[in-house]
DNA sequence: CCTGAGATGA
DNA sequence: TCATCTCAGG
């Protein structure tokens, strides 16, 4: 038994914009610590992550894990229903055919009421291996998303080179090179780069949603995964879940790309596994402190981005110059979830995916894109 | 070598707009005056010349004239990666092989680089014939815009008949006839209304008649391109530059409106007699208007409109009362550039092509649309 | 509140 | 590929 109360529909709304164009079934793997998504698209070559942590809701419940296997384009239609601010209840029984949407107006004065079946997907429930980058750039959101879109009017891919004088952005056109360079602004220190140890992320390990409504925030739980895509990057480690089975994403335009991908940790179906290590202790949240920052000090309705931190220029961290080249037709669809954040991580080491990730007040959408092997 | 900095990319973002439809390839004229361009549709129905004075420019370097053979659905793409705002600056070498432009954020925190292949364009470097038209009319030209795109829903043409009464639009459509009269507004005469035995159009020689009606704007040449577009209407004289071969435009529909094209007017000037007197004066301000005056009062950003002139009224000058037909799909297009300038100055005589001249900040866009001779 | 751009559907 | 509708920005 599911039941989710969600604020806004306006966030799974946008949340939709963007995976729907990548996977047309996925499951939405609830459990006590939230619901998440995670699928490759058909290619191979994108992953996408989906967190919405349950300390985020409204109202949460969820008695026991349950994958609610979702055709995404019904779901599209039905969420279409619902008014950005409607405030949107999910629920589902135990077997899992039927997911029902609540929508209901601020103001009680509209109820909203739809069914949408279920489907039986195959959990290819990947697991994402924990992978430390040696570069991390944090930009404006709007700011990427004008850049490929830019610059895939005049080619494929783009090749993106990060090197301590900034983020440039090339791309090879029939009619036209371009490149862009976007420099480190020159407070990006300033923000919080604390590098180090902490920048592993944990996995989820939150609470025990007791009081899941209200965020005490304090505790940790939201803090690991809320602020994993943001404050901390991760100089040496950035570790992502590592439940499911390996990963294999295909390189862009040959499979040899293999290794680049994901490399595995073991461990499957537990989605929740993710935290065994050092988030083991997650549950009790309370370490972290390190942010007791509570998430986010409330979430902010617009979603424009989750942290505290405003800075909205261009910070870079980095171990080592990396260049990779990507696909630019991805690119351009992960930049749909810009309305979803005012700023963008995007995380790279030679021959691994990218990892673009936007991080809201109530979880986070990541993306993996393996790179294009040839390197053109 | 050509190097030159628009301090707002805005503006070739908008001259392209409207130039790409009627156009695919273009030379870009470069020397130390600024840069030009000149082509005709492929139909032959119109053309089309753009002026960018060096002057204008907030750095403009071009040690001998350069055309620059530019595919403009290429150029189209690359403009597009300008914010609007942004520093642009044009560079290409001597060799003329390529197109090297630069956006140059305000904030210098980002500087994208594209690069273009050009092509080399059989210069048909086209003479616009000078033309002295028999009726002026200056009028917002959003609203000349709004007129055309109005009627183009109703038919394929329009007639436009100038008349002391005012400017009429008329469409006759399958479903509905329009017409729409703009009466001249009150004070209209204020602005400069000469009139003016001059309005014959001459051919080449231009300028040096100073005595013959007031306007001997200086010689022809520069005056001629510089302000001609706005302020002094050009009663008695509309020169354009007289290089190249003469351009035959062919008749909208038919050829045989060949002679249609620029020819002169004949010369009635019967009405006009009433207010020549105050604006042959006006011309007076003879050749410094070329250009010395840094173009228009230093360029305002906005590109709004050009000329000191801020009446935003119907303003008529005629020698005599003038109907044409036209394609609205041409006028249509035309007045895309409605965002270079707030005002647009449609300059016609009998079996001549229209005139539609938009000037801003730093130069201008005309528009030269043959007639239709059915006049239907 | 209006205008322009982007996304979606025919 | 073009036109219509929706969303975002000024």
């Amino acid at each position: 038994m599911l039941e989710a109360k969600l604020s806004e529909a306006a966030l799974l709304k946008r949340l939709l914009d963007a995976v729907k164009e990548l996977v047309t079934d996925a499951n939405f793997d609830c459990n006590e610590e939230g619901i998440q998504l995670q699928a490759m698209d058909n290619s191979h070559v994108a992953l996408v992550a989906v967190k919405l942590e349950a300390v985020g809701f409204k109202r949460f419940r969820c008695d026991r894990p349950i994958p609610l296997g979702v055709n995404l384009t019904s779901l599209t239609k039905v969420l279409k229903c619902a008014k950005d601010d409607d405030i949107c209840t999910l629920k589902a029984g135990d077997d899992a055919d039927i997911l029902s949407l609540t929508y209901e107006a601020k103001n009680s004065d509209r109820i909203a009421e739809y069914e949408m079946k279920l489907m039986d997907i195959d959990a290819d429930q990947l697991g994402i291996p924990d992978t430390d980058y040696d570069a991390s750039v944090t930009m404006p959101s709007a700011e990427f998303g004008r850049i490929v879109r830019d610059l895939s009017l005049l080619g494929e891919s783009v090749r993106i080179e990060v090197s301590k004088e900034g983020i440039r952005f090339v791309s090879d056109g029939e009619a036209a090179n371009g490149n862009i360079l976007l420099k480190q602004s020159a407070d990006a220190s300033s923000g919080k780069k604390k590098k180090g140890s902490s920048s592993k992320r944990r996995g989820g390990g939150d609470d025990d949603d007791d009081e899941p409504d209200e965020p005490e925030e304090e505790e940790g739980a939201d803090a690991s995964d809320g602020e994993g895509g943001k404050r901390k990057i991760k100089k040496e480690k950035v570790k992502k879940e590592e439940n499911g089975e390996d990963v294999e994403m295909d390189g862009a335009d040959e499979d040899e790309e293999g290794e680049g991908e994901f490399k595995p940790t073991k461990g499957e179906d537990d989605e929740e596994g993710e935290d065994e290590d050092e988030e083991g202790s997650s549950k009790k949240r309370k370490r972290n402190s390190g942010k007791s920052k509570p998430a986010k000090k409330a979430k902010k309705e617009d979603a424009d981005d989750d942290d505290d931190d405003d800075f909205d220029g261009v910070r870079i961290e980095m171990n080592q110059a990396v260049t990779l080249t990507f696909s630019l037709k991805y690119l351009v669809n992960f930049s749909k979830s810009s309305s979803l954040s005012k700023k963008v991580q995007l995380m790279m080491s030679n021959d691994v995916p990218l990892l673009v990730s936007y991080a809201f007040n109530q979880g986070f959408i990541r993306y993996y894109l393996a790179p294009k092997i040839g390197d053109d």
